[in-house]
DNA sequence: TGAATAGTGTCTTTAAGACAGTATATC
DNA sequence: GATATACTGTCTTAAAGACACTATTCA
């Protein structure tokens, strides 16, 4: 958690729980890359993934599409909570101190403030589309952008943990539930949804075995229509079923690589 | 989270985190029965899942394995997070007024005092051997027992949803992990280990396929020993293999039946 | 020798995985 | 027709699942 929320913290402190708080990974997905959005605290002068607090009156699902709303200005997106962080060193090592706060943004706060608790870390990831995209800064941030999961920059304290632990989250949960709504857009064709896959599972994948489970499942239709990639055959464009999609999402399809 | 905590936490409010606690779901499994031992406190008069709050001092982890030992006198029991549940409800249906408290201990407590606030609830589950175990009742408890999962008694608030998933989790998880070292004895033959998978899983195994499959891992070693049960052939005992076992909890070990 | 439980082998079906040749769009 | 990409079918191998008989213990 850091100061990434716009509303003032430290004069509305009671609208919040304490001690708990949401951090939430997203990740972003576009033309074969796959990215993480990370901001850059004032305070902190390193790299930590988009958290926020959690409000007296939402939920913790709330709070987290609350967080990706800030950031992203995107809504409905797709989230799931994937694990708890939390040890007695994250208080000290995320490296709040009243001074530095006070350096970065002239608030006094006394030392034993609860902002420099222990705080419980509640991992959510997020999946979208990221060059619909324009990362928007937190009042307490210098930056906030997207990086590419295989070169993350310097991450604060266990940042880059929670990070690997979200995709293994991420590439556990594809292989029983469909993903790529949130990802390609509304018409794809078979080599984007598959190169898609490749991306996020970091390994190649069989194409001709790749399509014959994709289309076994059902959830995705074929038209008629096809896509013109210059001096190549058209692929045909496809969409998902979103009655078979959403039913997938709660009963589960097999797509294991 | 309830009055489960042998700490005078009226007294020591300030060594614990607010707003977040564990709620852990201790399974026991004895003889072909899969039970949760629930508590009943004072304060709420429902039966409730053992919970309790974080120290400052412990991780998640620690403070998860502490109930567990508060309730079980058991230490090193197999622990594993699920979920956090956390919605602003929680705070309301829970039960506690500063009334009831009074009622049930004799303090009084502002009506905003942080115990009353929304709390989130970090889900583990554990798993034991219910025999080995005499269920200790906290000092804020009414009654602490066993109760069967298929005939769970009126629970507090979502405490219902709460076993439901970590038993939901815990089916996921023994499909890719391996269970048994802590809810079987030493040596065990391979009917016990048989019922207990169908126990948990709420279904019947094909004996042959499940004894195939098992041995094919090679997590468990086949004695010389047998053991007499009464008029009917002596079954052979088995043990776990601890550095194959030890293995299959780190990389995993498909046993999807 | 009858009753109850332990223990194991085979066959069928299905899924996974490896693999290569044809089709189409454009220049 | 050269080139780049789309598209699909078959064969092999492995795993899953259905199924039934023999072995042992003891009353």
């Amino acid at each position: 958690m850091n100061f990434s929320d716009d509303q003032t913290l430290f004069l509305h402190g009671d609208a919040y729980l304490r001690n708990v708080g949401v951090d939430n990974v997203i990740f972003g997905y576009h033309d074969k890359e796959l990215k993480v959005l990370l901001q850059r605290p004032f305070v902190l002068e390193k790299w930590t993934v988009t958290g926020g607090y959690i409000r007296k009156t939402e939920t913790i699902d709330e709070a987290a599409a609350h967080i990706a709303f800030s950031r992203t200005g995107l809504k409905n997106l797709f989230l799931q909570q994937f694990r708890a962080f939390g040890t007695p060193t994250r208080a000290v090592d995320k490296g709040f101190t009243p001074e530095r706060i006070k350096e970065a943004t002239g608030f006094e706060l006394p030392a034993n403030h609860w902002i420099f608790d222990y705080f419980v870390a509640l991992g959510f990831y997020t999946l979208t589309e990221f060059s619909k995209v324009t990362p928007t800064k937190g009042a307490y941030d210098a930056d906030c952008a997207w990086w590419p999961v295989s070169e993350l920059p310097s991450l604060l304290f266990d940042h880059r943990q929670i990070i690997l632990a979200a995709l293994e989250a991420l590439r556990l949960h594809m292989a029983h539930f469909p993903i790529g709504y949130e990802l390609l857009e509304e018409k794809f064709t078979l080599p984007e949804i598959h190169s898609l896959y490749e991306t996020i599972l970091g390994r190649s994948l069989d194409d001709r075995n790749f399509a014959k489970k994709l289309i076994a499942t059902g959830i995705v239709i074929k038209t008629k229509e096809t896509r013109r990639i210059g001096a190549h055959r058209s692929p045909f464009l496809y969409r998902f079923d979103t009655v078979k999609y959403q039913q997938g999402l709660k009963t589960g399809v097999e797509l294991v690589f």
